[in-house]
DNA sequence: ACAAATTCGTTCGTATACAAACAAGTTAAG
DNA sequence: CTTAACTTGTTTGTATACGAACGAATTTGT
């Protein structure tokens, strides 16, 4: 049931020659007649960038929450869930950042585990609220650590100015 | 069979108040005895940030390619299929960031929509060889556009110098 | 030459992620 | 007050994403 991630396996980058084999004319700068594949590096896209980021990121949280058995989103909504103190399902996805159907899923994985118990609201009859159990809490607080480890990991490569220049471009772009 | 994508459902954020009901005991700044729940704040981890973004990413990127029915992922390894001419299945893998499970999966569906085709390799008789066919090269070449549109989209909340920041810091932890 | 190690691709199981359609409950508009 | 509009949560279906285990083929080490 726990998952166990390794580091995303190694891109291979463009080897050496960029591509064009014969065609060279001229040496003078190329004006491409036809813009097409040659323009296009797939590995300088953000939305690339961003999902190997996110790879690496996910595989980092995984190492260090093996013993958990806890996934990136579970250890999101057990933080919010602990947050709130009691919170509805769907508000708990606009918080975490996950649509209903997928909430549902980690709300059930949870609930399974006995790390989360729903109440049913009284003034609100579509609502299920959930709230940490004993046992959940427990979990989360011995987990917390390994958050900000699993942050501070993920931002290793970059200096504290670096840091604290990507937080806010990332928060910019979200 | 092809997806769309809305743009991601607002997250809420903490609203006001910062948590902590009553228990105002003084007006000097509270010395935290236990330190838990209150320090991890989700919104601030990167993991976090990575993943929202990439969810908006990927709303921007369905929402201009609903038209051609590719998902990211089939994008991006139809443009280093068409970046190497021909290449195996496995070092498809590699080169646009995807393990084999999930390689096989994509290869699968855009060969079935005859985008791409195989070939056995004969060296290596364990290699499959894609490679494009005629109506895979021409939707790519379609579609190339507005692969630049969509990292122009994204990338659109930040200014030309803080674009090149971004991508530079980004490269870097990945 | 031959056994060990590695690589290639497949299959199975679990976990996000989201569109779309839905029933049931609540709120807003008239 | 009553209908329309919206919200809450569920279900189904598709598509990544990856661990783990596997058979077949190739490469390495001795």
């Amino acid at each position: 049931m726990p998952r166990r991630y390794t580091i995303a396996p190694a891109i291979e980058y463009r080897e050496g020659s960029n591509g064009r084999h014969g065609d060279r004319r001229l040496a003078v700068p190329e004006v491409r007649s036809r813009v097409s594949a040659g323009d296009y590096r797939l590995d300088e896209q953000i939305g690339f960038l961003l999902r190997r980021a996110q790879q690496r990121a996910t595989a980092i949280f995984t190492a260090r929450f093996a013993g958990y058995g806890l996934t990136p989103t579970q250890f999101a909504a057990l933080a919010k869930i602990a947050d709130e103190g009691e919170v509805s399902q769907n508000r708990l996805g606009r918080l975490t950042a996950m649509d209903p159907a997928t909430m549902k899923g980690v709300t059930d994985r949870l609930s399974e585990r006995g790390l989360i118990a729903a109440r049913a609201d009284q003034e609100d009859r579509r609502r299920t609220q959930w709230r940490l159990t004993d046992p959940g809490a427990a979990l989360l607080a011995a987990a917390y650590g390994d958050g900000f480890a699993v942050t501070a990991e993920i931002l290793d490569p970059l200096s504290p100015r670096e840091r604290a220049t990507f937080l806010r471009l990332l928060e910019k772009i979200t």
